[in-house]
RNA sequence: GGUCCUAUGGUGUAGGGGUCUAACACGCCUGCCUGUCACGCAGGAGAUCGUCGGUUCAAAUCCGUCUAGGACCGCCA
């Protein structure tokens, strides 16, 4: 029997047609001498009749069969009697009449069901993940992936660019995230890296003179996950030669409307708003802000300077900063208790207490209200306060700051439904810092990496002040996730020397780590930059998931395991052997 | 590396020292049923309550260990 359409696409069209489907079986309601099959394929569900009216030896093999057991069915469509239509089905308003079936497997009782929004842990689903994607969502999730990199790849293409592939089997450098490191059985000792990025690789064919290169490529990191984290991931990256950064963002642009309009049938509106990294943490307390609401951080510094405070004027006379975020009639909306908690949560970033104030008709309310008595107008209006409304401080340092009021205010957002889910919020966030203090190395790391072009007026500051220095990378935000990210690079040796020695590189190790990139770039190296965007956020965003595994067909689970096919695992001595190797712990 | 949470039939939950010989829903099995689509009706099977140890006359229940999972901080150029 040749399959004649999916279940889920019979429609009136195919009325009186006698035709052939193939499927699962959803669901069986077993009237007795008539019985019901819900049919189900990737394309969605169509029901099937069978009674000793069609064909007696199909109504036999019905009445054994169970869910999830594969057939194939011959019938012809006909509309519903009278009533029986089922507005809920797409297929609703027709049925089969089935006249010829045949088992093509059993199946065992599944551990969960297969349908939508069911409430079993990740750990089942992923340890029977070939049953988890028979679920309509899990399929209608990776289909829609799969139409975002099909879009992706017809715009590049249309806009020239080239499709590489870069090696997996790469050089460990240092910087950044911990490397996977695959054993070399031949050179023994030696070590292979799984690419946390093709960054060089692809500045490298830059220099080869591809002028625009870009592949959809898997990286990997050897980092602990979250939830929108995975060891192994998927990059678009794309490489130009001869554009600026506001080039290279513009051509992005293009290729995320034409992403949202394949995929979601979305026009969003170019070009996307800008701000500087600056702005994003004075204005949000985070790099990746969510713009879909308002309740910015606002500067209290002014306001609450003759407030006899002393945790205020403390942290002001240290050079600190005082905050707060408004939440709008949050007053009522947040216990004593609530707040508590939320000051407990705040420990984690290093914040010391949360001060708060709920705005009465009169002045404030709270445990520090009796501070404000003088100044109650001058902070109502520092803060756009009006009666009802809940008033956070934070006072602390810069970064303590932000990362407090830009926690608190995500996860009010969240839970006063201040967010429209419907809304994709893009935003550049652009003139990032170039270096960043490492408290664990104790030096200035790269914020984004060794390769990004500072500021062309920044690089002599390279020799003298190389934390001042801000660098042309830009990331690309989607509703309060770092979507992807890139820069111009360093094309000059000159420069790209100055970068390593101010990231306390001696020369030596620069030549040893990088030498073979470095010499490169003397050989006519045209200037360049890209960007790389993370697929599976931009898949799961584009979903409403909430977490990247769900659309990733075989994730790993939070502990980097892989409950399916047990991965990580031992391997035999004769294995280590080959690849001269000693294992020191773990039986 | 750290903090917090969770673990009871196939699944989801209830039970928080004795009444537990562990309850409920769905699922599963058997039978009946010609218009179901959350089909219905009647009956049935299925759990030594994650592990090991402790407290107690008595532990699913209290305490600790370990294991597994989840969330977060650190980490993620």
């Amino acid at each position: 029997m040749e399959r004649t359409t999916y279940c889920g696409l019979v429609d009136e069209t195919y009325l009186g047609q006698e035709i052939c489907l193939k499927g699962w079986v959803q669901k069986r309601r077993d009237l007795g001498n008539l019985i019901f099959i819900d049919l189900r394929d990737r394309e969605g569900i169509v029901q099937l009749v069978f009674s000793h009216e069609f064909n007696e030896e199909a109504l036999k093999i019905a009445d054994d069969l169970r869910s999830e057991y594969v057939i194939e069915a011959r019938g012809k469509v006909v509309p519903r009697g009278e009533g029986a239509n089922n507005p809920n089905m797409k297929t609703g308003k027709i049925e089969v009449e089935i006249h010829e079936v045949h088992l093509l497997n059993k199946a065992k009782t599944p551990p969960f069901y297969i349908e939508d929004g069911i409430n079993v842990s990740d750990d089942l689903r992923l340890k029977y993940r070939y049953l988890d994607l028979r679920r309509p969502e899990m399929q209608q999730s990776l289909i829609l992936r799969s139409k975002i990199t099909t879009s992706i790849h017809k715009y590049l293409e249309e806009e020239q660019f080239i499709d590489i592939e870069t090696p997996y089997l790469t050089k460990s450098t240092p910087e950044g995230a911990r490397d996977y490191l695959v054993p070399s059985r031949v050179y023994p000792g030696h070590f292979y890296a799984l690419p946390q990025s093709p960054q060089l690789f692809k500045q490298l064919l830059m220099g080869a003179g591809f002028d625009r290169y870009y592949q959809i490529a898997r990286c990997f990191r050897d980092e602990d996950l979250r939830g929108d984290r995975q060891p192994e991931f998927t990059q678009v990256d794309l490489e130009t030669s001869f554009l600026t950064a506001a080039e290279i963002q513009d051509l992005t642009e293009g290729l995320l409307k034409r992403v949202m309009k394949d995929v979601l049938d979305i026009d969003i509106e170019l070009p996307l708003q800008r701000i500087t990294w600056n702005e994003a943490m004075d204005r949000f307390g985070s790099d990746k802000p969510d713009i879909r609401f308002g309740m910015e951080l606002i500067d209290m510094a002014a306001a609450v300077k003759d407030v006899d405070f002393k945790v205020f004027q403390n942290v002001l006379q240290n050079g600190g900063q005082v905050k707060a975020i408004t939440v709008p009639q949050g007053a009522d909306k947040y216990s004593r208790k609530e707040i508590d908690a939320k000051q407990e949560y705040l420990k984690r970033f290093g914040a010391k207490g949360l001060a708060w104030l709920k705005v009465t008709a009169d002045g404030f309310s709270g445990p520090i209200a009796k501070f404000f008595k003088d100044s109650a107008d001058q902070v109502k209006q520092a803060a756009g306060a009006h009666t009802g409304d809940l008033i956070l401080f934070a006072a602390d340092t810069r970064k303590v700051v932000a990362d407090s009021l830009g926690y608190l205010r995500t996860s009010i957002a969240k839970e006063q439904g201040m967010i429209d889910e419907a809304k994709f919020a893009f935003l550049w966030v652009v003139d990032w810092p170039l270096f960043e203090y490492s408290e664990e190395f104790h030096r200035y790391i790269a914020a984004h990496h060794p390769f990004t072009m500072p500021n062309e007026e920044d690089v002599q500051l390279l020799d003298t002040d190389p934390h001042k220095a801000h660098a042309q990378s830009y990331d690309i935000v989607l509703n309060g996730y770092e979507l992807g990210g890139g820069s111009i690079r360093i094309h000059q040796r000159s420069v790209q020397e100055k970068m390593f020695k101010a990231l306390g590189f001696t020369k030596e190790k620069a030549e040893q780590q990088f030498g073979f990139f470095i010499d490169a770039l003397d050989y006519g190296f045209p200037p360049h930059g890209g960007l790389a965007i993370g697929l599976d956020r931009f898949a799961m965003l584009l979903t409403h998931k909430d977490n990247i595994r769900e659309v990733i067909a075989f994730p790993k689970n939070s502990k980097a395991s892989e409950p399916l096919t047990n991965a990580p695992s031992t391997v035999a001595q004769k294995q280590l052997d080959e690849l001269h190797l000693e294992t020191t712990e773990e039986e």
